[in-house]
DNA sequence: AACATATAGTTGGATGTCCTACTATTTGAC
DNA sequence: GTCAAATAGTAGGACATCCAACTATATGTT
């Protein structure tokens, strides 16, 4: 019946199915599932359009940024993976392409041989600089919410991540 | 000085560096977005996990659901990407996997030759009925956040979908 | 010291997502 | 009716993520 034109709320639709099926009590949990996998299609789009025209994707963009905030401006790589949360093949990956694009340089750690510390190199400090401006002014700054419930929003999440372990 | 030892929050390391910077007004855009990346990777390793056994993905098991709530459990392939809101080859990627598995078939539309249609199995439906049980009980029937929580979670979200022209 | 165990990274492979380009077919304007 | 423009899918490629397996090095226990 509320199969009018137009775009319906897809998520609502799904919730609806699932209390007829008879799982009411796992609507909540799907519907925020199937919220938060929509909502990080939709910033990843939107990051990364603005990052594009520089060579950037969020993950290398996130790689940068942590560099540049650290007091060297160079990391192990075991840190970086501990740091952004993801497997250390992950990073192996996007140090390969920003070494490829000369924004980072691997270099032996001065202790430990097995380790290999990753280095922000000055073009990668510019291009990070410049793609900061433009997330900020494109993507950050309005989001389409209010900062309000931005806010929330990352408190809501932060339940989530607790539950993770992340704290 | 907050550099002690555990898990700090990252997010909010973020965003205090963000305030340094003098980007304070993005801040409460990053924090989210960083969230949302963070909460996206939780959700989907989660439900990843229990659908691994079944050799089944999030990205599969949704296209299963979406066919098994169909009229006919048969839907054209353009008509499940602007349901499930991803680009048409994810589309065809999951639908090759899934017939391999022979969870689904293709078929000629009836009075569209160009169009495919995807018609579900039955085993492809008792799969999903298989995997709809094991999410429900081990991720969304607890998502480690009070079920209000995830309503209001889905409710913020909604807000950035609305932003996006999701309905 | 010597050996078992743990840790740091990489490689290879599977999957998912998007983009661009291309083919086949349908629609719509003239 | 004809032909340009739109639409449905697919192929190939770039990237990201994870897992499993492997090498090299460090640690710790005896």
């Amino acid at each position: 019946m509320s199969n009018s034109a137009g775009p319906r709320d897809l998520v609502a639709q799904a919730r609806e199915n699932w209390k007829e099926q008879g799982w009411a009590d796992a609507a909540s949990g799907m519907a925020a599932t199937t919220s938060i996998m929509r909502a990080h299609q939709i910033l990843l789009a939107r990051v990364d359009a603005q990052l594009r025209p520089l060579n950037l994707t969020f993950a290398r963009y996130e790689l940068l940024m942590l560099l540049s905030f650290s007091r060297d401006g160079a990391l192990p790589m075991r840190v970086i993976g501990e740091r952004l949360q993801v497997h250390p093949t992950s990073v192996t990956s996007a140090v390969d392409r920003l070494e490829r694009d000369a924004l980072v340089a691997r270099r032996q750690h001065p202790t430990d041989r097995r380790a290999v510390l990753v280095v922000l190199a000055d073009t990668g400090r510019k291009l990070a600089m410049r793609a900061t401006r433009r997330v900020n002014d494109h993507v950050f700054l309005d989001l389409g919410i209010s900062r309000a419930a931005a806010d929330e929003l990352t408190d809501l999440v932060n339940g989530l991540r607790r539950s993770e372990g992340d704290f």
